[in-house]
DNA sequence: GTGAAAGCGCTAACAG
DNA sequence: CTGTTAGCGCTTTCAC
């Protein structure tokens, strides 16, 4: 015995298998009352049709693929991606199309990754943390593997994209803070390679008119505090700090508290990407929030309507929203304060 | 056209489909050179065997399961999920093996997931957010769905299972705040109906000898912040709060330091799990971190095993370890502190 | 050592 | 509206 199979229903219904099939996927008007008799029949079976036969029939699997090439100690201190799965699975789930996961460290993991969903794991991709130049996009093309690509890429490809205005919070940010009278303004970027950190950026230095306050963190919490203590160590250091995520911010706030600073007083402080616990901090952080619950949903439709054959399209989700908290409030302290004295370690 | 088939190997080979697959799974003796040939053969045509017909023949996915009936919005605050994949995937990597996530609300939309899971998609599933009656135990059996438990799961049960020591470390931390001279110590745990959050929230209670200052949470920082304000109301507050999450922990040090208490002189506060800013905050949050990523990849292992064949069996990850920082160092506040106003809203 | 042939449990033409 | 017949691309007996 074993599981019962579409040839058990059939048999019960006195039908064929075609008949039961199509009962289900509905592609061939069935009779009302022969449906009745197979979903009976099915129902007192106990039958669940094998999704592998499903898949190597019909030619799909029935399922997308995200692959993440992080870090896991980067990938653990974000809150990113929890909550852009959930809204990726959030529209999966009204469809019966499963998410298939894989995480990979190196190019060639990642390859292997990405053969393994086009020899049939997904019938698409999403793919996240796109670099400004990514190999992946070629890569893709070439499997024929369907792909939505997060975040705005430039050059030519077939993907659809799914964007997000980076820049616009960023304008506003520089400018409440310069509005309180800030002058000194710098930023602790992500890695500039990647084409969500090099726009933020860019917003940045196109903001304040340079990039000598710009330093090129990577997302952890030590780089933050790191880069951090090199501003304040600057003759003229800033009094004001943009960080690229809401970790390095942290760590970067924390660190100026241990040397003395009061934030908001001597030192304001924003993040990025409202992590769950800046609103909780004392002083509570302000950030952008960026929903990524809704860029995974809208990344998940996008892929679905191009499995389901509609032309690429790319799509601009609106979502970031300025959380203004007490880590920016009230006015910059005077013009010139005292540098910190550079720490060692 | 379209991918190439183990028969375009073969032929290309000169051999059978039958040596082809023998040539990789090494279930057959195969001579070396007509290896090479097929290997060559492969090589060319840029073969990669089709897993859905693979799966199909083989019944087996390989792939393995997850699904989580976590809010989205829980999800996201957490900091073991990601980690725990990661831990997971970092086992299932090196043996080509996928993981099928799935996330869903509500028992009905669960069974589902689970019958898809059985129906073929994976071969076996990892069950997190153990309660102490688990209507999924007797379903996964019912599914025969091999399956390891995350958790100490006490009734009967034919599944491995994958269990942290969750009482020592509270044991440990009641007794070093006994040790500063605290002697009114709270605590704010998760649902009770966990088996993790009652296994902590026990210890606790053997500890300081008692349920008055137990608080039953739901890990969010609204819970955080709603029992502490509850509980430093109390006519005879306590002066140090376990929590049995960082988010609630931050959320209720925030609260007390809003009302003006300072954390650690007028109450200490610590939290569970090590969230990745805990060591940032200031004062750094006194935590137990759980390795969560270690857990996974014993579950992963675990369960590996179980797919081999080998017997079910209970492991005991030894992997919680208490970190004492600032926000439980120090000397407890005077004996009976003054209760704050229990506040409205 | 290798080949031939029979499935795995569905979907999808092609008929009627 | 429903039945018949081929596959989908592998794995796995059973032969030799």
């Amino acid at each position: 015995m074993g599981r019962p199979t579409i040839d058990d229903v059939a048999r019960a219904a006195g039908v064929t298998k075609a008949t039961v099939s199509h009962a289900y996927s509905g592609k061939r008007p069935i009779s009302a009352t022969t449906k009745a008799r197979i979903f009976a029949a099915a129902e007192r079976l106990d039958w669940v049709p094998s999704s592998r036969a499903r898949a190597l029939a019909a030619r799909r699997a029935n399922a997308v693929g995200v692959v993440l090439s992080r870090d896991p100690a980067i990938l653990a201190s974000d809150a990113f991606f929890p909550a852009f799965i959930s809204g990726v699975e959030s529209v999966l789930a009204g469809h019966e199309i499963a998410l298939v996961l894989q995480m990979v460290t190196g190019r060639t993991a990642e390859e292997r990754a990405y053969r393994a969903m086009a020899s049939g794991r997904a019938d698409g991709v999403i793919v996240l943390d796109l670099h400004r130049v990514d190999w992946r996009v070629p890569y893709l093309r070439d499997l024929r593997l369907p792909a939505v690509l997060l975040g705005a890429y430039d050059a030519e490809n077939p993907f659809s994209t799914v964007r997000t205005d980076d820049a616009t919070p960023v304008r506003e940010l520089v400018a409440h803070l310069r509005a309180l009278g800030h002058t000194r303004i710098a930023h602790v970027s992500g890695p500039l390679d990647y084409v969500h950190s090099h726009a933020r950026a860019a917003a940045y230095v196109e903001s304040v008119g340079g990039d000598e306050l710009l330093r090129e963190g990577d997302f952890t919490a030590g780089s933050g505090r790191a880069l951090t203590a090199e501003l304040l160590g600057l003759p003229d250091r800033p009094t004001a700090v943009l960080y690229a995520n809401d970790t390095m911010a942290i760590a970067g706030y924390s660190y100026a508290r241990s040397r003395g600073l009061e934030v908001p007083a001597d030192l304001a402080v924003a993040g990025f990407d409202d992590d769950h616990l800046s609103a909780h901090l004392s002083p509570a952080l302000t950030s952008v929030s960026s929903d990524p619950f809704r860029r995974g949903k809208v990344a998940a439709e996008r892929l679905l309507a191009d499995l389901a054959g509609e032309p690429a399209e790319s799509v601009t989700v609106d979502c970031t929203v300025l959380r203004l908290r007490a880590s920016t409030a009230g006015p910059a302290p005077e013009a010139h304060p005292t540098p910190l004295e550079e720490e060692l370690s």
